[in-house]
Order: C-alpha cells, then sequence, then structure tokens
DNA sequence: TCAAGCTTGATGCAATTGCATCTATCCGCT
DNA sequence: AGCGGATAGATGCAATTGCATCAAGCTTGA
C-alpha cells in the first residue's frame, strides 16, 4: 500500500491555507480581546442559536455547526450559561437531553462581538480582494468542504 | 468613528475559509493520531530546522515561520528535545540565545510525518481541485497573507 | 418485559495554551 | 565602568482542550 503524493500546487496553496487561516483567526482574536470581548467560539455558538430563534438547538446539533467535538460543545455552553448569554430548557420527548436558547442578553453581545468581527472581516478579506475574487475564493474552498459545495 | 461592515461575499468566503481550513486541520490531525504520530505543529518546526540545514536556527526565528507564540515555540522545542528530535546548542556570540538543531531521528521523524501528511494534502487539495485551480487559489489566498504575496 | 446496546450530555484527569512575569545577557550612552 | 532599557528565552499559574469514561435515558428485539 503505497502512501500519495501531493502535487507542488496542493503543497502550495495547502501552505497558503493554514497561514492565512491562522493570521486571520490571530488578529481577529486579538481585536475582540482589546474591546473586552469574548473569543470567536461564542460568537459562533450564539450566531447559531440566534439563527435558530425561540426553538433553540438541542447541544448535539450545534457539533457539527461550529465544528467542536461533544465536550467541548458541552463546556462552552456551560461557559456561556454561566454568563447568562444562553439558557437550558428541559426537552419534553427526550429525557436526556436540552433545549439551549439564546437570551437577550446574549442577543445583545453577539451583536457587540459583530461590531468588531465584521470589521475584521472587512479589513482582512473585503478590502483585500474584489467581489468577484471573492466569489471565486468563495466557490474554490465550497470544493474543497466536506461535504463539497458546488454553488 | 464607525465600524465598518463587511460585504455578503466577503462574508461567505470567511465562512467558508473558517470552516474549510478547520475541516482540513483536523481531519490530518486524526490521521496522525492514528498512525501513533505527533502532531502537526511539530512537523511544522522540524521542516524549517531541516530546511535550516546544520547551522540550525535561533527560537525567535521559528516564531514568524510557524506562527507560536515566544512561549509557545520555548515549550515545543522543549519537547521536541525531550523526545531527541532536536538539540539545542549554546551559540558563541550571544550568550542569551541558543540555536537549535534537527537530529538524525528529527529527520526520521518529520519524514515520518511526511507520509501521512502529504497523503492527507493529496486527499483533501490535490484530488479535488486541479492544478489550476489550486494556483488561484494560492494566489488569492497569497492576497490576503500579511504581507501580501502577489506572486 | 427487560437486557443489551445506543444516544445525549457531563466530567475527572492529563496535556496544552495563554498571560504575565522572571532571569540573564546584551547594547547604547554618559 | 556602569546605569537604563531592550532582547532572548523560560516558567508559574490559570484557563482551555483532549481523552476516556460515566450516568441517565431511550430503543430494539427476543
Amino acid at each position: 500500500m503505497t502512501k500519495k503524493s501531493p502535487s507542488p500546487e496542493a503543497v502550495t496553496a495547502w501552505a497558503r491555507l493554514m497561514r492565512v487561516s491562522r493570521q486571520l483567526v490571530e488578529k481577529t482574536e486579538d481585536a475582540l480581546k482589546a474591546s473586552g470581548l469574548p473569543p470567536l467560539g461564542w460568537y459562533d455558538v450564539l450566531h447559531e442559536l440566534a439563527e435558530a430563534g425561540e426553538g433553540g438547538l438541542r447541544p448535539f446539533e450545534l457539533i457539527d455547526r461550529v465544528l467542536l467535538a461533544q465536550y467541548g460543545v458541552s463546556r462552552l455552553l456551560a461557559r456561556l450559561e454561566a454568563n447568562g448569554l444562553v439558557e437550558k430548557l428541559p426537552v419534553s420527548d427526550d429525557g436526556r437531553g436540552q433545549t439551549v436558547r439564546i437570551t437577550p442578553s446574549g442577543r445583545d453581545m453577539r451583536r457587540r462581538i459583530w461590531a468588531v468581527y465584521g470589521a475584521s472581516i472587512a479589513d482582512q478579506m473585503g478590502d483585500r480582494l474584489s467581489a468577484q475574487d471573492l466569489k471565486t475564493l468563495a466557490s474554490l474552498l465550497g470544493r474543497l468542504r466536506d461535504p463539497p459545495i458546488s454553488d
């Protein structure tokens, strides 16, 4: 069983992807810290819960959406709850489960994070690539996703 | 002072970039773990040191190359040294510093990691995009880098 | 019905990361 | 020479993450 070797083009693209994504995240996290706001992971969850509306979400539904391990979700939700940003409700038809819902304070926090996060995205992506290039980039990345997105 | 808002195209591209990069890393880390190999970060350092040759590198030179904080480099090098993959040499003209050099065992480990890492890159990038698309992707990502790379 | 196995979510413990600070050395200046 | 500040690297402590496992509730099939 012989191992595959990547093409030089694949290696270059990979290296850039790794470096760029880490740089973008780091700058954004720095901006959040500088504003006294919580890390990006909090935003992801608050965003999903805000989109989900009053019905909320089950923790296991968050696992794939925010790409965290089960214990990661469990602990992140505990932190959010401790900060009053989400609330956990028992769910009637499954005694094991719970439904997690964003609170008004959580919505507010989401907005405040977005003010910084959105600006960071604009700075780091919007200002550097044209709308057309951004679409091309998104499309190429979509084909790397699992499952791939063709647009 | 009004905060900038990102364009929808920028947000989509950002979201894809975040998700894809995390997915790719996670799959690769899983593959390494499955082979009983150390994490990606070890490869990065071993790779830089291998490229640097016999002269080795100073720890502070690794900071920018592998995008780790100073204490991150310090501790990662300690782990690598504890595993006999690198060696630290005092440097003559600066009593504070040290030179870090990869050992034969380190080179070997690098090769073994690459067997898995390279296959993962081939699987996840090479097999999904054409050489032309990979070049386009690398070029677009290069413009997001700091400092940007125009090719 | 009820045991075996699966799913949901939490948690003890170890490893890693982040932050702040420390030590040691070096450099520039007076 | 010697003081003040900068630089190289390490480290104590707290927070986070990863791994393994647990408890509780559900579901299936004999």
